[in-house]
DNA sequence: ATCATTGCAAAGTTTTTGCACCTGC
DNA sequence: GCAGGTGCAAAAACTTTGCAATGAT
């Protein structure tokens, strides 16, 4: 699960005119281990099993700066939390799409097909670009549905 | 904006023993003239303008139930607000994807390329269901970027 | 030294729940 | 008639804001 990277975000952050902290720090250093989805509620305790004392504020606000300034990604799955994960870039290889399970959350990362789908979201990025005026930045692609887990309590209940 | 189906909805209803109440067939056939991710406020105001009384609780469970039933979508464009609409089938003329401006909120639906994107899904679909044993109902996507109208305000600020 | 950042407590939003009453089949 | 649906008020869940203290450059 290695997502470097590590070094990069002082300057970014820099040339944002925001100070590298150690709360950005510490949070970032965990979004980089944990590559996925992850809300502020399982970072906030996280950290603090890890005893970083770090307020549920500044989480939050923390995250929403990423988000701002490109650094992080920003979905909800459909239960009303926000969930953050590193802004991997559309061509690196941890770039992916999740499927999401709607009765009971669960989020599987793919990127088997991730090329072929990049190939034309390319396309059409560019085309709905031009067309709409609209500056893409990024994308997000869901497939929701039910999994094996669900599938099978929903067999034995029936 | 004619978005027919209008009966069928009794008979999804009562086939998952649910009953067709006046609230219910009200906020169908709000949604249904008004295809657009609209929010519970929306729709709340909207029908209370039209003098219908309907309790914003009533709203909340009315749209849950229908997406449990698959009659609608629900997603979040990272507002923090959830918002619905019909449930199109992936391959009606209604079917669409949307562009989503993170500065204002804006969302402009397009199916330009659906077709093509439509291929590709499938073909993904069939795969990921698959490999992951994964029964996919329904998918999401969404473009994130800029409007021309905030790109402009930005410009006149710089 | 200065201005951004932090953390707490308080407030704001959005969504859910409990419960008595009402309604469709 | 009865299970399911409704609406109100209250509570819960998630997020944001104000402000005094702290920290980074």
């Amino acid at each position: 699960m290695g997502c470097k990277k590590h070094l990069g975000w002082r300057g970014m952050l820099k040339k944002c005119g925001c100070k590298m902290t150690k709360p950005r720090e510490i949070i970032l250093e965990h979004l980089s281990k944990n590559c996925k989805h992850l809300t502020v509620e399982d970072i906030y305790f996280a950290l603090k099993n890890k005893s970083h004392d770090i307020g549920l504020t500044t989480v939050y606000r923390t995250l929403e700066l990423m988000v701002q300034n490109g650094i992080l990604n920003k979905f909800d799955i459909g239960d009303g939390k926000s969930r953050y994960e590193l802004a991997f870039e559309t061509n690196s290889k941890d770039h992916h799409h999740h499927l999401v399970c709607c009765k009971c959350g669960l989020i599987i990362n793919y990127n088997d097909f991730i090329d072929e789908e990049i190939q034309l979201l390319k396309k059409v990025e560019k085309e709905l670009s031009e067309k709409h005026n609209f500056k893409i930045l990024n994308h997000i692609i869901q497939f929701q549905g039910v999994c094996s887990n669900c599938a099978k309590k929903n067999e034995e209940t029936n």
